[in-house]
DNA sequence: TTATTTTTGTACCGTTCAGTCTGTTATAGT
DNA sequence: ACTATAACAGACTGAACGGTACAAAAATAA
């Protein structure tokens, strides 16, 4: 039986997903193509043999900065509705969650996803495909999301979760828009707020 | 009194409106960073010089290029509205005037505002200001649209005209982003229809 | 210790970038 | 015809680009 032993040579000095998580603000401010590899190495704190060691090129490096970004920031809207069993209360979560991660103060504003690998889409098959998918889950989920309150009767059977969905999700691109070109939280607020009681409107609202 | 004389010297031999028609697609295509002087006068059909005599710099092409998007193919949608009375068929023609806009197969995928210029306004004050002067002109009409159809009763008084607004214009910019990102026509089409049934669930909807 | 393996830091590579200089060409005025 | 003016086409510029070569450094295995 083998002893567990550690690999041979100079150990990497950095934390592979850290270092991630720094190329993904990189990207997010900058884009793919407004990011060198002088901001990325600066922002990272590597050197640029130990990040072609560790993501092979800029572009495997974006892809990965995609993915990341999509299970840590991207996925907060979703995670928030979660603890609500009403789905009035759920998406309001999941409106409040988009606003704010689109508006951080301390991070860029927008969305890595919808306002900035979006525009690489129509140049990278590659890209597109992987946008595509991470948007077809989350269409997929928010619709069944629905499905369910429906089934739970907590809206009229005829209504179509598909659409309530589309709708929804609608939104939180709009947000990412709006809120990289500069409106402040609480305009996106009351869009939130105006689309829950047009999507909603027999729930008596709370507040 | 003066004659009617042209200007001294060599006459310019392109258009300028033509070859910024042609700058807005490069740069539709592949966004600021990504589009490169090379691009620019390969497919605008000039040269350096004449670029730059006729634009001043790249940065201010792009903005004169944005202005030009929006006087052009950006107000197609709300253009679309204007002959229909009806506060419904004005709102379908607009969602299918937007679908086309960003899918027609002739042009390049989404929108030079909402999936291309918006990953710049965050480096750049002045893109930003532009962008943000647009969207809120749009939001203002559509707001201002819907108020009237309360006023004529096409709607009820209870109406949130701003909330109505925001989610038509919501559901364009979600447009941009997943046309961008390779959805077809019909898939928009069926959130366009999704979101008539919500937003005016009482018209008995002509087939 | 010594040899081996792997990462690190620096300097460098060829290419492409945005923008300009130079000489030529085409028009209008005289 | 000749001069003045303005735009043309192509070559050119320094800087910045993405990516790599190389040797020093830091760890394990013998």
């Amino acid at each position: 039986m083998k002893k567990t032993s550690r690999r041979r040579g100079r150990p990497t000095s950095f934390d592979r997903i850290k270092v991630l998580d720094n190329a993904v603000l990189a990207f997010w401010c900058k884009g793919y193509e407004g990011t060198s590899l002088d901001d990325l190495t600066r922002t990272m704190g590597i050197n640029r043999p130990s990040l072609y060691a560790a993501f092979s090129c800029k572009k495997t490096l974006f892809l990965e900065a995609i993915e990341r970004y999509a299970a840590t920031y991207g996925c907060q809207p979703m995670a928030a509705m979660s603890p609500h069993e009403d789905i009035v209360d759920a998406c309001a979560a999941f409106l409040e969650a988009s606003i704010d991660c689109v508006t951080a103060s301390d991070r860029p504003r927008g969305c890595l996803i919808a306002t900035v690998a979006v525009e690489s889409a129509a140049q990278d098959e590659e890209i597109r495909q992987k946008l595509a998918a991470i948007l077809s889950r989350s269409e997929k989920a928010m619709t069944e999301r629905f499905r369910r309150a429906i089934e739970e009767k907590q809206l009229p059977p005829q209504t179509d979760p598909a659409a309530c969905a589309g709708i929804v999700l609608a939104m939180t691109h709009s947000f990412a828009v709006r809120a990289r070109i500069g409106e402040e939280p609480s305009q996106l607020r009351q869009s939130a707020d105006g689309l829950l009681k047009i999507l909603f409107p027999a729930s008596g609202r709370k507040k």
